[in-house]
DNA sequence: CCATGTAGGTACAGTGAGTGAAGTTAATAC
DNA sequence: GTATTAACTTCACTCACTGTACCTACATGG
């Protein structure tokens, strides 16, 4: 339909190889994750899931490096957009409220296929784990970011991981305690950083 | 030497079928934790490690639940101090500033040893994970302290949970980044949980 | 448009963590 | 002194994950 001049750098159309490699990643998460959710994370195996997707298994692992990871699938590109948006802001924006309105948004994006893999997470360990990484990924962003604005120090850094780890303490702990109440973790998280971290959190407020 | 005579409850002397149960599980902790160090975590084997404690394979496995949890073998019996420390202020104490107390005085319980797993820790990620774990049991030691002082909500339940995922946050990063620069865990963690939260960790400092 | 490199996949064989089951021995209970 | 049972062993198994060699179809440039 549209043919395309191909060219040497970047954003041409995806290559039918791409597309190929793209499908056969995609279709892999899509049943790891529904077979988790059927039947149990241990009651599946890798063999099972490639078979699902109708490759080899040894083909699972050339996409993903661990069964579980199949249950993330967009977690590099989720860290990816998030750390585009921390740098987003004006320049001489303040960087708690930058860091704020990141998170804001980040959960917007938030697929209704999140909420299954919240329940497989909270009863499997491997999940969890898996996700404590992403956590570790989101904490060192946050800290970069922090440190870029605050200036390298001993202290800043210090002072930036400690940060960072709180925040990210915060909404994972409004995310699962205040999920299963169906409480709005981002009026949650809000209100509790600004009582930690007063006026950069404070307004406006963003409530429901 | 010292004749027993056996009581049915606890507090007597351990028999000694404990007394090896311990001393078998102490050993295999010990050449896990110097194989670990010595040529790598993923260059030992169960085998090897149960091997030089001169028991078979499967033994370990009934001290242990994984090969990681070998490196953190006073963890459950940390777990318990921390508990029993937090519980062990006067009735009417400030819940955070008893808080704040528990946490200085565990940061004194650092064997020696536990640079040489801090080190491990940064690499393995096994073992990353498994002291996640230790971390998630911290939290949900503070979480519910915290909603026994405050009395249950769901209010109450998300702020714990917030707070205690934020303070342990805190711990793990001043421990981490700190750590690499010989900065004092206990005065880091006060400062800047100082900040975060205020009065209730303010006074004493207990600076350095 | 053809030669050729290569990306995505397969087949196979292996390592090592972790589990279930049945058996051995020695401390303990009665 | 006999019966229990806790700690351990041996054996056989499953399954996650890796290295290697190979295959095949798409891609690319001459």
């Amino acid at each position: 339909m549209e043919p395309v001049a191909p060219s040497k750098k970047a954003d041409r159309q995806p290559t039918s190889r791409e597309q190929q490699r793209l499908e056969t990643r995609r279709s892999l998460a899509e049943h790891a994750i529904r077979l988790f959710s059927e039947q149990g994370y241990y009651e599946t195996t890798v063999e099972e899931i490639a078979a699902a997707a109708g490759v080899s298994a040894r083909t699972f692992f050339l996409h993903f490096p661990t069964k579980a990871a199949a249950a993330f699938p967009d977690h590099d590109a989720r860290v990816q957009d998030f750390i585009t948006r921390l740098h987003a802001g004006a320049p001489h924006t303040n960087p708690l409220s930058q860091l704020r309105s990141a998170l804001d948004t980040g959960f917007e994006g938030e697929s209704p296929s999140r909420l299954v893999r919240y329940r497989l997470l909270s009863e499997v360990p491997e999940l969890r784990d898996e996700d404590a990484r992403t956590d570790r990924d989101y904490e060192k962003a946050i800290a970069a970011y922090l440190i870029l604005h605050w200036g390298e120090s001993i202290e800043t850094e210090v002072r930036a991981n400690a940060i960072a780890n709180a925040v990210i303490g915060v909404v994972r702990a409004t995310l699962s305690a205040g999920g299963a109440y169906g409480i709005d973790p981002r009026a949650a998280t809000a209100e509790i950083l600004w009582r930690m971290f007063g006026s950069p959190f404070e307004d406006p407020l963003h409530s429901v």
